[in-house]
DNA sequence: TTAATGTCCGTACCCCACTACGGTGTCAAG
DNA sequence: CTTGACACCGTAGTGGGGTACGGACATTAA
């Protein structure tokens, strides 16, 4: 199934992505377009469908696309060095995200509460509590 | 500053949005449009500052502007009761989110750490990783 | 050998969230 | 009362990440 030659189509199937997808990252520069033999279509070799997974993952991980060309460019490089640092700076992102959702929801729950023990005002206090600057 | 009456643009610097940006949010309805008084311009209460403010917050922390009109419409619903079921589903939302960033953040920092460890074999334990299959 | 399915390729289109442009109207300082 | 910044408004363009279309060619199962 993933031996040494297959089409488009079966590349596709096996990374989980569709045809047109690998011709988009082809255009942008992030898997290699094969010669095409001819009178016949272009053979890949099983390495696109890893190259295409770790698309994905990086993808997953947050990383842009833009970002993950250079991942890619490390592949061959060597420099775990780099590497690292894109990592360690996605990840002060994604800590950042994740502390801001954390205070959001501990202010959803509590004020839910609030709701529930019906000793509010007027208004429902949600959103002034949320729209207020922080 | 943000006293009774702002201009666009005062809003806009308050808000630290540009002025574009709230006329594209009024075109989707997030924020209101003020009547305009004949042979002036409009004029905008300070609340619209904590709305934009608001906006911007909830797009940080992922929400689309879609997402965040149904924030919104908790600030301008009636019903209590309506409110906390929306804010509850936001919750869960919430925490989905974080979950998700939790499992990027764990392989990350999982991820970095082994690259400092120094005891990696030949190749990036990150480049590795996302190489590997699924 | 022929019909169905797949590949190739260019181009166009999609959604989202803005951003820019350009002409006219308003306002406030000098 | 002019000048320059700002407001108004419609329309168009941008960038990211694809998706759709359509005609010609290639491959494969029947």
């Amino acid at each position: 199934m993933s031996n040494e030659s297959m089409t488009i189509g079966q590349v596709a199937a096996n990374a989980d992505v569709h045809v047109e997808t690998i011709r988009y990252y082809q255009r942008l520069g992030l898997v290699a377009e094969p010669p095409r033999p001819p009178g016949s279509v272009r053979h890949y070799e099983a390495g696109t469908v890893a190259r295409l997974r770790f698309i994905r993952r990086a993808q997953q991980l947050g990383f842009a696309l833009d970002e993950v060309r250079n991942l890619l460019a490390l592949e061959d490089g060597q420099s775990c060095r780099e590497t690292r640092n894109l990592a360690e700076k996605k990840l002060e992102v994604i800590e950042a995200r994740v502390a801001d959702l954390q205070r959001m929801r501990k202010l959803l729950k509590a004020l839910i509460a609030e709701c529930d023990s019906g000793k509010r005002p007027r208004a429902c206090p949600i959103i002034a509590t949320l729209s207020a600057a922080r």
